[in-house]
RNA sequence: GUGGGUGUAGCCCAGAGGCCUAAGGCGUCAGGUUGUGGCCCUGAAGAUCGAGGGUUCGAAUCCCUCCACCCACCCCA
């Protein structure tokens, strides 16, 4: 038999009242900031990911699915959403339109990796990007706006992280002292940070092996070794998110695994949680415009990661809104009565009220047990004896009352009940 | 990539070498007298016990191999 594939999921229709939940908030949400929606293509030239998101980082060293389509090329599906925005943007000359230029998505993601709780091979995310403006005030704005996107939906405990990991002008000295410091201690190191120590120095600092953690904290942080640019944009930052009432903390220790971040990274976790936690993060980008080829343009951004979120939705047992339930059932009997019904059954669509019906003929009985199972409100009885009187018997489940109406006047009278 | 765990009907699960021609619950379908739901009752359909091999007179139960999925590390949303 055939199964959907490692790390994929269907989503059922019991499961999309959260997913629509979801989609609604973040409708309503994203105007409130400015933010208008773009959807890009499902794949792109590989070397788009590979310029942004950076050669030595897991995504592109082990988790991108990249093929050769039939002309050779090769493609990447998507494994993160804002390279493709920054290309949009740069294609479509958004440039020129006022700045920030602020846009907002819903994309599958997808990444090779070994599939758990709350990580899978195709995921989906809310994306924001906000692009052409450098000023703090456009991140706390950005924090902001995540912050009470979940505040929205009802979930508590929430923590917020944030940390600047600084710019191409004073990273490099950070990360030599970095080097340096974490060269004295060389032999304590775990495998995979000796392997990190040349690659990616910075990932020392979120290692979790205990062996690693008690070097974390007398490390260097690099928020004490911010250029003054970078050190005023975080001093902003702060000022602007207390302004906002926002409960921030620092996490000095906090590094993001995409390469293009500059100055600002924050990250938002369910408090209690453990291993796949996060369920938005995201950061300052300001060299990616100027990396894909075009004139340098500042940017920040995040992702919430939707799987994750129903999964603390359900956590939480935040209630959904309930859905709108087929209000009436057409139950019939006998060959002239299908008739009718086949006839009522689209009346009734046509004036937008919800029906169901019965195809292959059943016993009245089943026909009210499935009226009742589906949540039915009315059930509209046409037997022989209704069709020789020209109405049908109109029962109202929730009473057990029923009487008859006039075929001619059903319509009008649900619409009335509605 | 590294570790650990689990695999019995659509779902939850009993079952610990012969009494398993695999039990029960949910769900599905059909009935419970003449055209009526939710509760209750009866019945039916639905499982090559993840797959292959082995041990044994005998395997869902023991052993081996494979596969699938889950969880954790790693990384990220």
């Amino acid at each position: 038999m055939f199964q959907a594939p490692y790390g994929t999921h269907d989503i059922l229709p019991e499961d999309q009242t959260y997913w629509s939940f979801l989609k609604e908030k973040i409708e309503s949400l994203a105007p409130l900031y400015g933010y208008e929606r773009i959807d890009t293509p499902i794949f792109e030239e590989a070397g788009l990911f590979v310029r942004t998101v950076g050669v030595d980082t897991d995504i592109v060293e082990k988790e991108m699915y990249t093929f050769a389509d039939r002309s050779g090329g090769q493609m990447t599906l998507r494994p993160e959403g804002t390279a493709s925005v920054c290309r949009a943007y740069i294609e479509h000359g958004m440039a020129s339109r006022s700045q920030p230029v602020k846009l907002f998505y819903q994309a599958p993601i997808f990444r090779y990796e070994r599939p758990q709780a709350g990580r899978y091979r195709q995921h989906h995310q809310f994306g924001f990007e906000a692009i052409g403006d450098g000023d703090a005030m456009l991140d706390a704005e950005l924090i902001d706006m995540a912050w009470r996107f979940f505040d929205s939906l009802g979930l508590k405990n929430l923590t917020l992280q944030i940390n600047s990991i600084g710019c191409p002008k004073c990273r490099p000295a950070y990360l030599a002292k970095l080097r340096e410091y974490y060269a004295g201690h060389k032999e304590v190191l775990c495998g995979d940070c000796k392997g990190r120590f040349d690659k990616n120095i910075l990932r020392l600092l979120d290692c979790k092996k205990p062996t690693c953690q008690p070097l974390t904290t007398s490390a260097p942080r690099s928020v004490e070794h911010l250029c003054q640019e970078c050190a005023e944009h975080f001093e902003q930052l702060k000022t602007h998110l207390s302004t906002l009432q926002l409960p921030f903390e620092i996490n000095s220790s906090m590094v993001r695994g995409l390469d293009y971040y500059t100055k600002t990274v924050f990250e938002i976790q369910p408090e209690d949680e453990r291993g796949q936690s996060t369920i938005a993060g995201g950061g300052r980008y300001d060299g990616l415009i100027g990396e894909l080829g075009a004139k340098p343009t500042p940017a920040v951004g995040f992702a919430t990661g939707i799987e994750r979120i129903i999964l603390n939705l359900k956590k939480q047992k935040v209630a959904m809104p309930n859905a709108q339930k087929s209000t009436v059932f057409i139950a019939w009997l006998g060959e002239v009565a299908r008739q009718t019904a086949v006839k009522l059954s689209g009346e009734l669509r046509q004036m937008n009220i919800a029906s169901l019906i019965t195809y292959t003929p059943r016993s009245l009985k089943a026909q009210m047990r499935q009226a009742d199972s589906a949540g039915c409100n009315y059930v509209a009885i046409i037997g022989e004896e209704e069709v020789a009187q020209g109405n049908v018997t109109l029962r109202d489940l929730r009473t057990a009352k029923q009487e008859p109406v006039a075929l001619a006047k059903l319509v009008e009278k649900l619409q009335e009940i509605h």
